[in-house]
DNA sequence: GGCCATAAATGACAATAGTCAAGCGATTGC
DNA sequence: GCAATCGCTTGACTATTGTCATTTATGGCC
């Protein structure tokens, strides 16, 4: 197994990269590399959470089932980002079950090790909260989004996140399947295939798994659109 | 002001309770006591958070304007919960804004005191962490309900959590303005009148801010249906 | 090149939830 | 006691989205 560009790759990942680099090597070295394929099981909700996750490679989705056997994808991960922090350090229970929706590599971080690590320096407590918090945020942005959008609007938002570009047009390569895509973003994949439909008149084009975009800027705009004169009037 | 019942209730709050006594006191004794009118605004999106909120009276909610100007109840805090936690430590600005939703207290810790506390003893860092994987994990079954019920089948997972028994008959005390319930539910005060109709035959009755449950097992049940043979079946 | 398997799009229909307007009921104030 | 008001419920209508069946690519594969 050649480590040297996996090893790279952890090193820049969202929690470690603020990390000291000599701790990032006493984490590494008392990790495991993982390898799944596609639909492997990395985790399910009820097992008690012993360590850390940061994706090397591939895309991992976190769902649930829910009790009426609805599957609610919750987030899905990708090279660079991890999960499991929070959850890891009580040795709590997963909240969610995690797999794997292409062939992926995984670093498993012992949350021991990274208590240790705490222990020497608060610095490494605070970056995992922050860390903790990006996730929270996105989960706060989500249920904003799935609350006060439409369909089309959560499509637009979700295209958006994949363009560098500030203005302009754009091609962006769609991460996972469409049904996974659908899932994520709360509906069926006849809806999301309607919800395409929908954003074609406004420069959106579908074609495989990528999609372009004519102007970003209409896009932003769109997806700021009242989906009816204001939706939640609290006050 | 008479401080002595509210030190009783932020001692025992979810945050607090499992500190040791003597961090718990230089932790008061460094944070301050505010009071909020009904409506009043405890802080807006995109402020810069500098404490922790922990709620001793009243009822505290989270909300978000969304670019079109919808509101979004993120969440509603009570007595003895807290919240803000992952975002103050690194200074990060809030993510969504807080507002009294009733006459509130609460008590402000400024994060560097907790700073200084999580430097000491390691457990106070594993406490905080706990306690945000506690917020996501609830905005993960938020998700959940948003994504894979239906609007009354939402509302009877909400009268379910107010209810302490397992089993057989309950009252519980509707916490909250039918608006703020409809809103924390993703829904219309419309909707949430024609979810409760749907609820009356199954023998939930609601007059004034009271509900009273025949049958706890019923509803549970009722609360797991498919909304139509499975919801989202991703595989 | 033609054929099969799978994924995606479409059309018809039903269910769910939002919109707007009207109606009720209780509380408050004069 | 009566009117004004506020909070909630109802009803009629519309829009969006899920459901199911069918059609249309698309990509291997022999």
């Amino acid at each position: 197994m050649s480590e040297e560009p996996n090893r790279e790759i952890a090193r820049n990942s969202l929690l470690l990269k603020s990390f000291p680099k000599s701790y990032v090597d006493t984490l590494l070295a008392r990790s495991t590399w993982h390898s799944y394929d596609r639909g492997e099981t990395l985790f399910l909700h009820g097992e008690t959470a012993r360590s850390i996750h940061i994706v090397i490679d591939g895309w991992i989705k976190l769902y649930r089932i829910a009790a009426n056997g609805g599957e609610t994808v919750v987030s899905v991960f990708t090279k660079g980002e991890s999960f499991g922090e929070a959850v890891a350090f009580k040795n709590r229970k997963y909240p969610v079950s995690a797999e794997a929706v292409t062939a992926s590599q995984v670093i498993q971080i012992p949350s021991n090790v990274l208590l240790d690590m705490m222990r020497k320096d608060l610095d490494v407590s605070v970056e995992i909260l922050a860390s903790t918090f990006t996730h929270l945020h996105s989960l706060v942005s989500q249920l904003e989004q799935l609350k006060a959008q439409t369909g089309a609007q959560r499509v637009a938002e979700f295209l958006l996140e994949f363009c560098d570009e500030e203005a302009g047009s754009s091609m962006v390569t769609l991460p996972y399947d469409k049904v996974l895509i659908a899932g994520r973003l709360g509906m069926k994949p006849e809806s999301l295939s309607r919800a395409f439909a929908k954003l074609k008149p406004l420069g959106v084009r579908i074609s495989r798994n990528h999609a372009s975009i004519d102007d970003i800027e209409r896009l932003r705009e769109y997806t700021e659109e009242d989906p009816a004169t204001s939706w939640n009037k609290v006050l």
